[in-house]
DNA sequence: GCGCTAATGGGATTCGAGATTCGTTAAGCT
DNA sequence: AGCTTAACGAATCTCGAATCCCATTAGCGC
């Protein structure tokens, strides 16, 4: 998975071979899906030997940590609206629409999947839901400093929330999701950071119908 | 993946040798991941010959595949306390003590990845944790029943919030999960669960700074 | 433009997962 | 207990993915 070959001489067909090869990638996870992942017929619709591509990505799994390192570069950044549950609601239709998407569903399932095999995977693909969830936290922030949410408001915590349902659905409980779910999620989220459930006021509770829970944190682990 | 072969001789033998291949991919699941799944090996460990391994499960897949519907045979349906918020910390200690355990938690990262690669998978998965969370939505009902949550509160969904963030971590986005996050899930749900959050009162937002949000779903898809 | 060499490309080769064959064992029934 | 045959197991075969070899192409510095 040498990307970045020698270091020398990564210009020009360096460069188209990678991107060629990465968008063949997502056209053959959109279609046959991780397991179905064909370095011989990636090779050929990308238009590039088959020995470059073991060559410089060693097998499928390499493949896809190295699109995740592409994806999160691509990453944009998103003007705030001002409007928290506007925010907040186009977070989770965003990723609605990116887990729905058969392209970068796709992706995106094969990308958790490579994790569970592979160290590398795991780590990149830490790294782009990092990147993901700053992109969005800044939002958070500042309507906790125009005193919508309460001071101390868990912003990444928050945005955590409303993708994590949608994700369960989608790769765990492998329920089907729709705008209603994320319209749920987004109701959760926001009612619960409202209420300071995303404060980390360490040692005691939030829950408001508790208010004598003791100190520790929460038993066994 | 013929389980139950001829459905004419599952008796003992065909069943010890069942268990004592899953109890194996177990053990290899634990070691070495889905994608170190070695049939060859398993066969081994579980003292079985290789022929067999594929002649009853096929492959890798299949074997996962077996391994959910036998965990999910396990379920035990758990007595509640009579109050709610132990009975959701029990389910995301419980949740967080399956994803941290080495053997379990590898296998449920690996049944997780072989659903986004095989259809029979994810149906499999989907049952799984259709009956994990059909286990604990009781006890949600209950509090609704004695009036701690607000009638038509979708109990199912209360309990996906508790496992949502967890799962999020441990499987998309690769955090550590510990008894924080665990008490953090638990907090969240409960209060948005408290304040009707998930409440499908169809056509009515819940939000309640925003009272004056039309009817409409969310928009786009 | 020219030379150097990183990087690619085609094809032969290796290697192992998965399928096949056929003899052996033991479950189920009387 | 004895019979029938479902199910198992050891050895073997097959086919395709992964690797290797060497010729060819084209970045990059001058």
């Amino acid at each position: 998975m040498d990307v970045s070959p020698g270091t020398l001489r990564p210009g020009g067909r360096t460069a188209r071979v990678r991107e060629a090869v990465l968008e063949a990638t997502q056209d053959a996870l959109g279609e046959h899906g991780f397991h179905g992942l064909n370095m011989d017929q990636i090779a050929d619709r990308a238009g590039v030997g088959k020995t470059t591509v073991y060559r410089r990505w060693g097998g499928p799994i390499g493949l896809i940590t190295d699109l995740m390192a592409d994806l999160a570069d691509r990453s944009v950044a998103h003007a705030d609206t001002g409007d928290l549950e506007a925010d907040l609601l186009e977070n989770a239709t965003s990723v609605l629409d990116a887990l729905t998407d058969p392209r970068l569903g796709a992706t995106l399932q094969a990308m958790i999947a490579a994790a569970t095999c592979d160290d590398a995977a795991a780590t990149a693909l830490h790294a782009f839901y990092a990147r993901r969830i700053g992109e969005w936290t800044h939002r958070v922030d500042l309507a906790v400093h125009r005193g919508e949410l309460p001071a101390g408001t868990d912003s990444a915590d928050v945005i955590r929330a409303i993708s994590a349902p949608l994700y369960y659905r989608a790769v765990v409980s492998r329920e089907p999701i729709d705008s209603h779910a994320a319209a749920r999620a987004v109701t959760v989220a926001l009612t619960a950071a409202r209420a300071g459930a995303f404060v980390d006021d360490r040692g005691r509770s939030v829950m408001s119908g508790h208010p004598d829970v003791g100190p520790g944190p929460v038993p066994a682990g």
